[in-house]
DNA sequence: GACTCAATTGTGGTCATCCGCAGTGTGGAA
DNA sequence: TTCCACACTGCGGATGACCACAATTGAGTC
């Protein structure tokens, strides 16, 4: 099992000691990682926990390595450290997603506060998710059929007219009704819908931005 | 009814000047306001379009009528504009909510995209928000009774149950709840729980759910 | 060929929902 | 006082949902 580590990606070791002691001290736990390289390629997306990326290193810049791991799906909230950033590229980089960018030198404080809620989104993010993908491995066990019956039922008809609209008999509608509400580990149409609700909302936002 | 307007926040009259001209040759409509006291008195919640907001001006700073704007419920995009911002600035704006931050000099076309994307993203908010605000005006036409029938329906028990917790006849119930689907323009408990299923949260829950 | 699984259908019955009809009682507004 | 909205109730019937029991067919697997 992954546990949450906050991910210092750093090519500079005098920093990453410096980062890892000082989460020691705060008991956030952390892994080290000397280049951006390494670190996507160990990468894996079941990993929990956030990321923090020092901006400039020699071979692949943090920024790069950001948009790489943004393609690759990572839900890891990405804080940035860097010595020289200008307003442009932190606006660039927040409107992509990331979860900071503090500019040394920073306090320490700072930098475990943020990294302390980073953790905590990621936390949040998780658990919600884990709800969702529960009920997408639900609707994975139907069969075709049930999920055809599942949608209509959804639409609020009554057995008769699904039957109707798949030319099967009302009887055929109820089996597929009844398979549906077992495997999904529900009761009711109600519970149905209400389980479902959340997870069919179309497009996912862009770029978003509650806090 | 309000016209969507980029609204040019700006003590500095020659750039207001310029402003409205680029929006009007770009068919954006626009607005001018010559100070954020000024714009901040004239502001309506109801208000559409997206704000323009230079940090530096004389009186009250850009920065300070964000905070006040985002107090008073704002949902309109704020676009900062500043000439000497510094990178901690630019992080907090957006980390508050602002849509974008620019630094002068910037391009005219970029600017008037950023302005098209925000003026999208509000029309984009304002239609979901719409269809949010008119089932909640369905729903306050219900009476306090029939929210309560309606949450235990919601809650999926059967009118024998629920006409047992709130120990009334069964009839009773099944007269609530016709009116509750009547007001709220639906004929079954499932387009209900579809209905109401982004927004809302528990009232008067006696017991709690299982499965 | 035996076996499993998805899809299909019927019978007959129970329980739940929905509805029209016909009322009672209460508290506030005109 | 009259009118009205709201809550409440009973009866009986039509319709829908759910279920146990019992089967058939075709596709794909071992």
């Amino acid at each position: 099992m992954s546990t949450p580590l906050a991910h210092i990606v750093d090519d500079d070791e005098a920093i990453r000691d410096a980062l890892t002691w000082l989460f020691r001290t705060r008991e956030v736990a952390s892994a080290e990682w000397s280049s951006a390289e390494e670190f996507l390629a160990a990468w894996q997306p079941e990993w929990r926990g956030c990321i923090v990326l020092d901006i400039r290193m020699r071979e692949m810049s943090g920024l790069e390595c950001f948009d790489v791991l943004q393609e690759q799906g990572n839900t890891l909230p990405v804080i940035f450290l860097t010595g020289h950033g200008d307003v442009p590229m932190a606006v660039s980089a927040l409107k992509k997603g990331a979860f900071d960018f503090l500019e040394k030198p920073f306090e320490d404080n700072a930098l475990v506060d943020v990294v302390i809620r980073a953790l905590a989104k990621d936390a949040k993010r998780q658990a919600s998710q884990a709800s969702q993908a529960s009920v997408a491995n639900h609707l994975a066990l139907l069969t075709p059929r049930e999920q055809e019956v599942m949608n209509l039922v959804l639409a609020g008809k009554f057995n008769k007219v699904i039957a109707d609209e798949l030319s099967i008999s009302m009887r055929t509608v109820e089996v597929h009704r009844a398979r549906v509400f077992e495997k999904m580990g529900v009761r009711s149409a109600v519970e149905l819908a209400q389980l479902l609700a959340p997870s069919r909302d179309k497009g996912s936002g862009s770029d978003s931005g509650e806090h």
